[in-house]
DNA sequence: ATTAGTGTCATAATACACTATGACAGCAAA
DNA sequence: TTTGCTGTCATAGTGTATTATGACACTAAT
């Protein structure tokens, strides 16, 4: 995996795992990969991926099975698009805007974005 | 100034300066905070002003006197507006498409954001 | 010439993310 | 019971951002 130099890689590889979550690539109650496995496949320290994990148990999207591994919580998916769409909205939204304002980037520069958020408005099932 | 965990204090500096000139709030030629200045205002150390200094004068967007001080370069403004549209839309468009379409947000949720980018459609100018 | 304001350089100390490694306990299967 | 997975804890080392200071050269104004 690549990781960005501007954020720290443990909040990363956090941001990885809730993606996958998201997506539906990991569902709840499965197994996600053992922390030895992980930082052997993402060329990083064990140590940095136990911090991901210890983080992500604490907000309650994975849970641990003494020595089995950890499991994707119930909840973390409906949990995670919650907060994640709060925080997206609340914090993340406001600079995009006035990023936009200052670069006068108009719907022709953003037709993509526009076509993306249109195509959201026919998926009204969940 | 409030800066955030997750970024580097003189980079957020430095996205401030950038954010200024672009509104227009500091034009070319004109001179910005001292060094030792900024620092105070900011409650920062004095290097970590200098490394945004030297940074944005490696970029060309400001340039320096000795004995005086650092003052915006006159292509500052036209420079930051083509680099930084560049790098929205090459690097940072990508992971917002990617987070609104996990998590769904439509049109209804980004109703600003449309309105935003619609409102600069009408200013042809410039 | 003196004073005060500029940037600049050097040094040391602090904080923290990340790495490297070893050791130990719990669990499951052979 | 042994083997091989799991997580967990402890310790030490590295790199780097940030801080804290001091000192020096340049410029402008008195």
């Amino acid at each position: 995996m690549e990781f960005s130099e501007s954020k720290n890689i443990f909040l990363q590889i956090r941001d990885w795992i809730a993606d996958q979550i998201l997506q539906g690539k990991i569902v709840a109650g499965e197994k996600i990969p053992s922390v030895r496995e992980l930082a052997m496949d993402m060329e990083v320290n064990r140590n940095t991926v136990m911090r991901s994990y210890s983080f992500m148990e604490e907000e309650g999207i994975i849970e641990n099975k003494r020595g089995i591994g950890f499991f994707v919580a119930v909840d973390a998916k409906r949990n995670l698009l919650k907060k994640q769409k709060q925080t997206f909205l609340k914090d993340e939204l406001p600079s995009i805007l006035h990023r936009i304002e200052v670069l006068k980037l108009n719907s022709e520069d953003l037709k993509i974005l526009i076509q993306t958020i249109q195509s959201n408005d026919h998926e009204n099932q969940q």
